[in-house]
DNA sequence: ATGTCC
């Protein structure tokens, strides 16, 4: 017995110095070549036989696992070519996003997707990305952020009825900004969503109830906003007759609750899939029905509802200091995975960056700090999932922002507008969005215009570089 | 997007 025996036999690496010690001992006992042979070669076809004891034992284990690394590398193989998809508003839409989508489109657990107009270059799946799976959620392909959802309320006061001034200091009172910022412990807000019994459920989620408790109530940084505007109704709807209203309008996320979430589990599914192509790294997924995917559902949708709690407790604040109550409020999340029926199977339709848009489904679509955001109303299209663009999206990435725009072109655009801005980073400037108009365009089988919300005072986190 | 560690 030698080598070439066995690398006839078709064993690889390790397996070899493994059945040269087998066939030794087999030698010993006095069988012949050809008897160990049949018998590697029964090993072979099925090792889990014989993984309990005996002269195989080792070898069964070495070939057992090499199968199991095959199976995983095998379940993790991309599609040659990605699966046909829609995309609105391509003409807005860099190549850069495409190819994102088109990986996305090769995952073997893929079965739909489309690109919405506000589509990007983002972390695994593009911003604008809708993707439906088969029994697997893709942590990226929610996003860092999950959760990031919009909320707009409109009060029963004039638009002109709020000084620029007054309107400043209350924002500046009432809101939070910033990675890592919290409330005082006297100032500490509460919600029903951090009584949830959820919390428990995972070592996890024991572990950033903390930090979540301290954070709730508060605005991140980036994009995120708090703004006073006003808000116009063509027509009567919403409960509401045609008009101009004040309105607050803000977009937030699950801050560093969520995106703790999000790394954690990132980290499992890129463990889970060794084999995967690189270019699809970021993309790995949990399969929904593992003990992890179960877990990262249930955290995912804590995020959402935590998400949302922290525009609860935004806009309450701000109703309060007016003291009103609001007439009117809409909300929507646009980094969160769905279960949905697509083409009559249940799937997990992935929404990053992207504004769930079922039939009559109301929405918010903002344009950037001194451009008009939308209600919508969802037009239901299959095509695109039940989906719409999340915003304007990006035209300029954060740092080309900051290389070529210049402070007094984006002041200038304010004041060209009336808006007046509390911090708000270059990065965040309007030239750094497509326009929202021409997005809104691309999109008029997804949604229909309900309102138009101008924005006036406007507070975002402080950036590297303030306008 | 987040204070670079679940």
């Amino acid at each position: 017995m030698n080598g070439k025996h066995l690398v006839k036999l078709g064993l690889e690496k390790k397996a070899i110095a493994l059945a040269q010690t087998a066939a030794a001992a087999r030698e010993t006992a006095g069988l012949a070549r050809d008897e160990i042979l049949a018998e590697l070669r029964a090993v072979q076809a099925d090792p889990a036989a014989y993984l309990a004891g005996g002269v195989y034992a080792d070898l069964a284990a070495e070939l057992s696992a090499q199968q199991a690394a095959r199976d995983a590398l095998k379940g993790a193989e991309l599609r040659a070519a990605p699966l046909p998809y829609p995309v609105w508003g391509q003409d807005l839409i860099e190549p850069g996003a495409r190819s994102q989508m088109d990986v996305a489109m090769r995952l073997p657990v893929s079965r739909a997707g489309a690109l919405m107009p506000d589509a990007h270059v983002g972390y695994g799946l593009p911003i604008g990305g809708v993707l439906a799976t088969e029994n697997a959620v893709i942590p990226y392909g929610v996003g860092v952020d999950i959760g990031c959802s919009m909320m707009l309320s409109v009060l029963p006061v004039a638009p002109g009825a709020l000084h620029a001034e007054d309107g400043k200091a209350l924002l500046l009172k009432h809101t939070r900004f910033g990675a890592g910022v919290a409330f005082d412990k006297r100032d500490r807000q509460d919600h029903e969503v951090l009584h949830e019994g959820t919390w428990q459920d995972q070592p996890l989620l024991r572990h950033l109830f903390e930090k979540a408790a301290t954070q709730i109530g508060t605005s991140g940084s980036g994009n995120h906003f708090v703004e006073f505007g006003t808000f116009t109704l063509a027509d009567a709807d919403l409960g509401l007759e045609a008009g101009e209203y004040l309105a607050v309008l803000s977009h937030s996320g699950s801050r560093g609750f969520g995106a703790q979430v999000a790394g954690h589990f990132t980290t499992l599914a890129e463990r889970r899939h060794p084999g995967l192509d690189p270019a699809a790294k970021k993309l790995a997924w949990l399969p929904l029905d593992s003990e992890d995917g179960q877990a990262y559902w249930q955290a995912m949708n804590l995020a959402g509802r935590y998400a949302l709690a922290n525009h609860d407790l935004i806009h309450a604040r701000l109703a309060r200091a007016l003291n009103v109550q609001p007439l009117a409020q809409v909300r929507n999340s646009h980094n969160l995975a769905w279960e949905q029926e697509v083409g009559g199977q249940n799937l997990i339709v992935h929404r990053k960056g992207a504004t769930p848009a079922e039939a009559g489904q109301l929405g918010l679509i903002p344009g950037s700090m001194a451009d008009p955001g939308y209600v919508v109303r969802g037009l239901g299209n299959r095509d695109a999932l039940g989906s719409a663009s999340h915003g304007a999206g990006r035209v300029l990435g954060r740092k080309a922002a900051e290389r070529t725009l210049a402070k007094k072109d984006v002041q200038a655009y304010l004041a060209a507008r009336g808006v007046t801005l509390i911090g708000g980073g270059i990065d965040e400037a309007p030239q750094a969005y497509k326009r929202i108009e021409e997005v809104l365009a691309r999109q008029g089988d997804l949604v229909d215009v309900v309102g138009r919300f101008t924005p006036q005072i406007v507070r975002m986190d402080t950036g590297s570089e303030d306008v």
